[in-house]
DNA sequence: TCCGGATTGGGAACCGGTTTCCACCGTGTT
DNA sequence: AACACGGTGGAAACCGGTTCCCAATCCGGA
């Protein structure tokens, strides 16, 4: 075994060269595909090319510049169902456009967050997406104001997908779904079937993405001359266990209402289960519904009638939107549409 | 505005060392820490990096023998919340050693996947982690095994997680988890209630998971000294629509049973609407199962009775041993243990 | 047959870093 | 006062590619 095929961890396009009888222009001609090349020696590259099953360092090709652009993408949790759209929605996008996308979730973690954004930036990431509501502080907006500004001087883009705005002139693309526009249309809904003491299970106060979906619970009161009772407005966070306490605990209480409006899927899935346990029919009894239409709301008995966000398409447009333009392109903010999905679990009082 | 301001894009060492009054070497030596450098000069360089917001390239560093290693994840659909559970433990892993994670979905689709394989060739990628089940045919294996050889000479080293082994001597990581034994366990579980004839609603017959599950179906019988209807045995593939048409046309043609396994908590939510559909109370007229533990098992209603998978710990203990090992380690295989969750979805006959 | 333009391919500079090698400096020793 | 030595920092080579610039060759036409 000659020292030649004991090193055979990475060949060089100059290896190839040699290999070939000519020099690494040419090889990096015949692979760039432009250039003129007889094709005698053409033959002979590929040939050489194939016999070291050489594949070209592209770290390598980024620095001479010729970029393979990287997306990045950032999230509390792969975890959550709408989130898994969005990023599926992302990466289809992204391999679709010939983009590397790496990942990362945050945990809900700042720290992580911004060592996350310092790492993009050093990769000259071509874009950083930015995922999931978080709340709307001034210390949230300088934080991630400097972030844009710093992506955008290093020639990349910052998205925010769900997350509050940074006011104007912040170079950042911002893509937000219709939060309190669903949550009013489905409330309404409800309304609509008779009820009128419909509890809200809401999430932090300050997360906006729970404030829209909580305004637009008020709204559509407000809009049939209602004014909804303030214990009927409970905080939690965006998951089941949350769901499941809030209802238990309301239930304990005493607390009389025919319908739940959970702000997401997964807290109504937990409010079911409070439902189920305490004995109570749903819809029969008790009327119930989400936000989000993950894919397993259909699956819970009965079935959810909930708003639908699109997720999938939320991911798409955003890398279209990122990858469309120049850093120097100012503030611009996309709003997605949501509608109400009418299943089984509300029913007329 | 002068034209150094203009470019203000992207600022190289050279820039940072101009600034700062030194060479380039110096500001690399700085930066990397270790070389002594006096603390006046060490202040100045870390003036300018301050002032022009100084990031090094990546990509350069990379190139120089200074990686920033890269681990890839690819998978068929990460919307899948199996799938989603395993990107998490990989990512939550990956990023703990400081290494970037890079995800791909495939669609199911080999030729996305030869593709993303040769990109992380160039990626020069740490790892290359495989997941999700697959046919086990010989064009599979052959396949596969070149992509071994191609990661493994350049460096790098490839996982399967969950994927049919490649036989020995191929230089790869083999994660599985128990299929049979899982599935032996809840059919004995089953069986031990009383119910005889248990209708097995499997995935793709030349698929090694659906292949494991069923195995351990029949086991579990034959342990008894069973030996089951060949018409209890339903083929698909593991989505819910799968699960729905398979029970609903079991019933429409009046075939006798009394509860379901299905070869996934997909399939099973899918089973139980179509049980619902036709008017059949679960547990009372009919038991189901399910095989995954997703989240949402115990939203179903009646909380779903399955096997428990560590998908998670799947995830975390890839990219452990991927990054372990050297490239040069011959075939490895890790069997990971799972166990039955008991809830509320079987009944006693 | 000789000339000129089009092909073709090599050499070298460059991308943005790191690292080796070496010159220079100030200091302590004899 | 000469010398050896440790601490500093610059020049240059290198990593693995791309591309500019230019020379050699081939071809057809006069």
């Amino acid at each position: 075994m000659t020292r030649k095929s004991a090193d055979a961890s990475r060949s060089t396009i100059r290896d190839v060269a040699a290999r070939a009888g000519v020099s690494a222009s040419t090889v990096s001609r015949v692979l760039g595909g432009v250039y003129p090349v007889s094709s005698a020696t053409r033959t002979r590259v590929m040939r050489a090319v194939r016999e070291l099953d050489y594949v070209a360092d592209a770290r390598a090709k980024a620095v001479a510049g010729v970029a393979t652009p990287t997306l990045a993408f950032v999230l509390e949790d792969i975890t959550g169902p709408s989130f898994a759209h969005m990023a599926h929605g992302v990466e289809r996008e992204a391999t679709r456009l010939g983009h590397l996308c790496v990942v990362c979730s945050t945990d809900g973690d700042v720290r992580h967050e911004l060592e996350f954004v310092e790492m993009m930036r050093a990769q000259r990431a071509a874009a950083v997406i930015l995922v999931g509501g978080s709340a709307d502080t001034p210390e949230y907006r300088e934080r991630t104001r400097r972030m844009a500004d710093q992506l955008a001087s290093a020639g990349s883009r910052l998205v925010l997908c769900g997350r509050p705005p940074l006011g104007p002139g912040a170079p950042v693309t911002v893509i937000e779904y219709d939060n309190e526009g669903g949550a009013y249309a489905l409330v309404a809904h409800v309304l609509s079937r008779g009820h009128r003491r419909v509890l809200f299970l809401g999430g932090k106060p300050d997360h906006t993405t729970a404030q829209g979906r909580e305004r637009g619970y008020l709204a559509a009161h407000r809009a049939r001359g209602l004014e909804p009772d303030p214990a009927l407005l409970l905080h939690g966070d965006f998951t089941r266990d949350s769901g499941h306490r809030l209802l238990r605990e309301a239930l304990k209480r005493g607390l009389e209402f025919t319908a739940v409006v959970a702000a997401t899927d997964m807290v109504a899935a937990g409010a079911l289960t409070a439902l189920h346990e305490a004995g109570l029919d749903v819809p029969g009894d008790v009327s119930l519904a989400g936000y989000d239409d993950i894919p397993f709301a259909r699956d819970l008995h009965p079935a959810l009638t909930t708003v639908h966000v699109p997720y999938e398409e939320l991911g798409r447009l955003a890398v279209r939107t990122a990858l469309g333009r120049t850093p120097e392109t100012p503030d611009e903010h996309l709003l997605l549409g949501t509608h109400v999905v009418v299943r089984d679990s509300v029913a007329a009082r």
